[in-house]
DNA sequence: TTGTACGCGTTATCAG
DNA sequence: CTGATAACGCGTACAA
């Protein structure tokens, strides 16, 4: 292993001015600059990173959180993570920590010195997690919200507007009895920010537009959405349309649908979260409210970025829900 | 920030004490261990692992290359990467690389011991960051094949396997016409041992049954293989049925069949890649080739493992394609 | 059973 | 413009 000393003293000078040739932190001449650049391709050495950054006191890594693949919202592609590690690429590298309840591993891993930043997901409303991190004053980015956000940065999607968006489209087109699917209670109980804004925006759309909507609870997957479905349409035969806000799991409704001789959007209408990428081609294709996970694993990336780079504000980005109405969704047969 | 020393001295130790104490290396007599870890716990010492790693010579963390999301299979799942960050957990860390076609970047990686070992995939016959990373030594692991494989590590999934049984099924269904998509030729250019496997598979069962497929050239997203089913199918009117095997796009071959007035499988049957999750919920449900792209991830850390922990000889695991039959085959109809 | 001294590879500081 | 020295925090051979 060729060190920084190897060059010096081939270079016949000291190790310092070498670590100065490379870094260009203060002028060093002409000859002396060509001697040792020209040690350094003869040897071939590369700085070693450990070392630099322990003499600086950082990781230059920052961690992302992933919940277990159980609680994952379903279809959540790749990118999601990719999408993170490209934004910080050159300055910092993305690494992977698996999913705890408690903030004792986050801490320790600052503590240790192995990361200088964390991205988290899978955000509940009273986060154990959170609470411990904003006491240290460490510095981390939120993919959700918890209840009082003040301080934290964040980035996070409207469900509170895409729930309250899938509504009005549904009401405009003139249904009144729409059902929609929501995280089983178990789930509920651990007070996930998205079931949250996405309750509340049920709940604007029921007040403006007077109506009551059937709520049904479901899971992640495809098999719960294909269950809560049946259930569903077997307890309301009055349902024109349904709505499920929580993962990609619309095959599995339409599904249910298919399997119950409901036609869609005929007998009933369907609005879900989605991406383009997918929803366009299901048949019928689907009416979504968008939702661009790769931005969010971006914008968290930057959002961390500009906190470590010394910006102390707290920034806090929703990205807006919109919605894109394809061929599910369409005026209630009387 | 705590360290080793101050520790000792609040203990009334020598800093070797405190280390040999912590790490077990040799005895420590009850009363100064108890000492020590009094003072661990009252100064909250929590020991620095860069520096740790600096003395010892490791990163303990292992990188994936991850290719950008243009060139990834669509429908590839973020538990593919999850799923080897929790094979590593404890021992090592996942990093994430980008892609990058030259192993420039990745030798650098392990220059400046920042990574101890590496995960590639995306892997090309005549790869040259294989060749490179060969030569070097370095530990590392491909989810893929390259031509030439003695002495390589690796996982991959069987793809001619997979082609010929996809056939296999079909001819035995008595189907005769066949087509099949493939990646478009600029694309096949690269060398990608996927479609070059595939391809073997198909010869294989072109052999056996005495058949001769038809190829159409796609890409890896639905919005390809809906345009290149339309192809194939408006060129082909005897054609029966099906087979594509690069990445999960049957969303977009079901929605061509459809939008042309083809039935599956009355009209036309269809085998593709893909995964229970997904493939067991579209209207009629898919007969595929399952891949467990979350065991490659899972295998290849695996692997990795016992490279670093001193097994120098190759294993090369491949997972073997089952045919799952679902609703999108049948008999053709005469 | 414990302490001393050195090295891992780098960079900041101070002196020249 | 350059060099010597100390320090980042830890592990371990050697000495006691």
């Amino acid at each position: 292993m060729i060190t920084i000393k190897d060059v010096a003293k081939y270079a016949g000078v000291a190790p310092s001015t070498v670590s100065y040739a490379l870094s260009g932190k203060r002028a060093i001449s002409e000859k002396v600059r060509r001697r040792i650049e020209r040690a350094v391709s003869e040897l071939g050495y590369v700085p070693n990173a450990q070392a630099h950054n322990l003499r600086l006191g950082l990781s230059r890594t920052i961690a992302m959180v992933h919940p277990p693949n159980e609680i994952m919202l379903e279809g959540t592609s790749i990118d999601f993570i990719t999408a993170a590690a490209e934004a910080l690429e050159a300055s910092h590298t993305l690494s992977l920590m698996p999913y705890s309840k408690t903030a004792d591993k986050l801490l320790e891993a600052f503590q240790q010195r192995r990361i200088d930043g964390l991205i988290l997901m899978h955000i509940a409303r009273h986060d154990e997690r959170i609470e411990a991190l904003k006491a240290s004053n460490y510095p981390f980015v939120l993919i959700g919200r918890t209840e009082y956000t003040e301080g934290l940065n964040l980035v996070d999607f409207d469900f509170e507007e895409a729930a309250y968006l899938a509504i009005k489209h549904l009401v405009e087109l003139g249904h009144r009895r729409i059902g929609y699917l929501d995280l089983a209670s178990h789930e509920r109980a651990e007070g996930l920010g998205y079931a949250f804004y996405m309750q509340q925006g049920f709940e604007r759309a029921q007040a403006e537009f007077g109506i009551q909507l059937i709520r049904q609870e479901a899971g992640r997957r495809n098999t719960d959405s294909y269950k809560a479905t049946q259930t569903l349409i077997g307890q309301e035969k009055k349902l024109t349309a349904i709505v499920a806000l929580l993962g990609a799991t619309y095959l599995g409704i339409l599904r249910a649908l298919h399997d119950a001789k409901k036609h869609v959007p005929q007998d009933c209408s369907l609005v879900c979260l989605g991406s383009a990428a997918a929803a366009r081609w299901t048949i019928p294709s689907i009416t979504t409210l968008d939702n661009q996970l790769s931005d969010l694993g971006k914008i968290a990336a930057e959002l961390l970025l500009e906190r470590l780079a010394g910006n102390l504000e707290a920034k806090q980005v929703l990205l807006p829900a919109q919605l894109v109405r394809r061929e599910s969704t369409a005026a209630p047969s009387s």
